[in-house]
This record gives C-alpha cells, sequence and structure tokens, in this order.
DNA sequence: TGCCTATGGTTGACGCAACAACTAAATGGA
DNA sequence: TCCATTTAGTTGTTGCGTCAACCATAGGCA
C-alpha cells in the first residue's frame, strides 16, 4: 500500500526531506489562501472604486506618511519593487490621484505626494475595503489567533526577507515622519 | 495629538469600524506575505524549472490524481477560474507536458492528463521548490505554528468561499480517485 | 420531440507585473 | 580632478490573469 498521500508529499529525490502531513496541510492551507484572497481583495476594490489592491495600498501609505516620500521608501513600504512601483505611479499620475515632486536634495529622486483627488478617492474606497477585510480575515480570527497571524506572518516575511529591504517601514522610517508630518500641521 | 497611527487605522466614514492595532498588525504582516511570498515562488521556479508556481500545482495535482481530471475538477483542485486554467493548461500542452482528451461521458467536457515529460519535469522541479517551502515556511515556524498557520488559513479561506467552490478537494474528489488510481495500477 | 436553461470549456482583448536594459546623478577613491 | 562604481528611477518587452463574449452539449420539462 503505498504512502503517496499528498502532492507534497510525492516521492522525489531525498535531498530535501518530504514534507509530512502536518507540514503539507499547513502549507497547502497556505496556498489556497494565496490564491483566493489577492483575487478578493482585487476584485472588491477594482469593482467599487477601480483600484487594484496595490494601488490602494500605495494611497494609503501616501496619506499615512502625510508629506511626500521616496520611491525607494514607498516601494520598501509596499513590499514592491521599483520597477513595478514606477509604473504604478506613473498611472496614478495619470489619473491625478498623485503628484510626482523631482527631490531637491537628491536630483536621482522622485518624491511623490497624494493629491486631494487620491484623497478622497482613497477616502471613498476604504469602508468598502476594510468590511472586506473584516469579513474575510478579521472576524473569521479570535484574538489570540490575530497574534499567531502576525507572528507566523513575521517569520515568513523575515525568512525571505533578512535584510528587510521590503519591510513595511511602519516602524522605524514611515512612523516617524507621519509623526513629524503632522504635528507640523497642528 | 492625533491617534491616527496605522494606515488601517486611518479616519474614514464610520459604518465599519476601524481596525485596532493589533486587526492592523496582523492585517499588514498578513499583506507583506502576500506580496512577497507568491514572488517568491515563481521565480526560484521559473529561474529552476522554466514554471510558474500556479503551473507546477497544476502538475502537482495532475500527478497526484494518477488518471484523467476534469478541467473544472482540476481548476477547484488549484482554487482557480476555469479561463485561467484554461490557459495555463492549453501552454502546458503546447509544451507537451500534459495532454488534453475529449471526455467521453460528457462531450462537452475534457480531461486532463500528465505526460511522461511533465512527470519529468516535475520530478526535477520539486526539490529546489521543498526547498523553498522549507526554508521560508515550514522551518521558520514551530509545529504548534504550523497548526495554528493551518486552522487560521482554513477560516479565511471559508469566509471567502464558503460554498467550497474552490476547495482543494484534497479530501473528497481527488483524494479517493487517486488512491483508486494508484491501485488499479498495483 | 422540441425548446429552454444550465453547465463545461475556449477565446480574444486588455491590464498589470517581472525582467532586463538603460539614463542620470551621486559617491568614493587615485 | 577624473574615472569607476553605486544608487535612483524609468522604459519597453514579454507573459500571465481577468473579464466578457462565445460555442457546444446536457438536462429538465412541456
Amino acid at each position: 500500500m503505498s504512502e503517496q498521500l499528498f502532492p507534497y508529499t510525492a516521492d522525489m529525490p531525498r535531498l530535501v526531506p518530504r514534507l509530512d502531513e502536518q507540514e503539507s496541510a499547513a502549507w497547502l492551507a497556505l496556498v489556497s489562501l494565496l490564491e483566493l484572497l489577492p483575487s478578493a481583495l482585487d476584485s472588491q476594490l477594482q469593482r467599487d472604486s477601480e483600484l487594484t489592491h496595490f494601488e490602494f495600498a500605495v494611497l494609503s501609505m501616501l496619506k499615512f506618511a502625510g508629506e511626500p516620500i521616496r520611491m525607494s521608501e514607498l516601494a520598501a513600504a509596499t513590499s514592491a519593487t521599483l520597477p513595478r512601483l514606477s509604473h504604478v505611479v506613473s498611472r496614478l499620475q495619470r489619473r491625478e490621484l498623485v503628484e510626482k515632486v523631482a527631490s531637491e536634495t537628491d536630483r536621482r529622486a522622485t518624491d511623490v505626494v497624494l493629491t486631494d483627488a487620491g484623497r478622497r478617492i482613497l477616502v471613498r474606497a476604504t469602508p468598502g475595503h476594510i468590511a472586506l477585510v473584516r469579513r474575510a480575515v478579521i472576524d473569521s480570527l479570535s484574538r489570540e489567533q490575530l497574534e499567531q497571524l502576525t507572528a507566523i506572518a513575521d517569520s515568513i516575511t523575515n525568512a525571505l526577507d533578512p535584510d528587510r529591504r521590503f519591510a513595511a517601514l511602519v516602524d522605524g522610517g514611515l512612523e516617524t515622519r507621519a509623526l513629524r508630518a503632522r504635528s507640523s500641521t497642528t
């Protein structure tokens, strides 16, 4: 009788140990999540606000920062590559949701700011988005599971990006900036 | 002093409650994961085996099943839409990694099987892929966290797809089939 | 039998992302 | 000062995914 039960436990050269049943279950569950959740986010935002989830994240970060941000900083904050961000920001600029400003301190650099229109779109898009996030994620989990999820996701992203090149910058760079920008307008 | 700390706690119409700090942390961590993990999987597989992660999943499911599978069944098993799968299977067919067979019982339906070449590619691609999955996910987590992850991911996918239209079919459809197919060749 | 709807799947157009190649400006020596 | 290297960002190409439209068959049911 064969022991070959799950796809990822299938026979293969044994340089790397196969996944046991528990590991396999966790991985398959995660893979399903990786397929389903992003499309759900994109289609809700696209339908209701003509934004991709990534565009929404970019606008959110800009609003959070409250002042112009370097492209490279924004890329790190959204876990994206610079080419990707560049294309997205160009599109958002064409729609007049953001503005590009040449940096004065470094003439290679580009800073990005949210326009008023961008802010309006974002504010309008947010409730529906949060509703989905709640329905799909937050409300399906207990408080304990929320903490577990945070720890688990952090472990994985840390393994994928040990140098924190794509770290969310919420603490560190952006956060202190955001507070500064905010207090200066108070 | 403003309490506006995280993007998702930003002010907005209050029809839907904002995320508190714990919810926000979990969500941001998950979003980073959703950006980083898929690209890591795709780029490893692409580099080493000229496969996307989704193509790998399709081939895996076919190997697991051990016999021709309905397109629609395969779509559910891989959490994909039928158009997406159709395109992918056509590409895989062009590369002679899978074969399409007209079903005899239902003349609208298409069944898909792994070719020998497809099996070889898959076997060659698997160790490197598993190595990444281990390095990034499995080995970063404790046994307890693996169980937590399974439960959490299942809750979320269940909320996103309550009718289980995109359920992995590992138990139920495919599993029993796979066992049957396997015992018939013993 | 004939129709009507539902199901299974394919196709083409369009939009977004990855990758590589490129320009321009800054930095760090010799 | 001059050159080499690194950093910041943009652009073009190519490939994949989504969506809508479509065709063909199956399954009621009158």
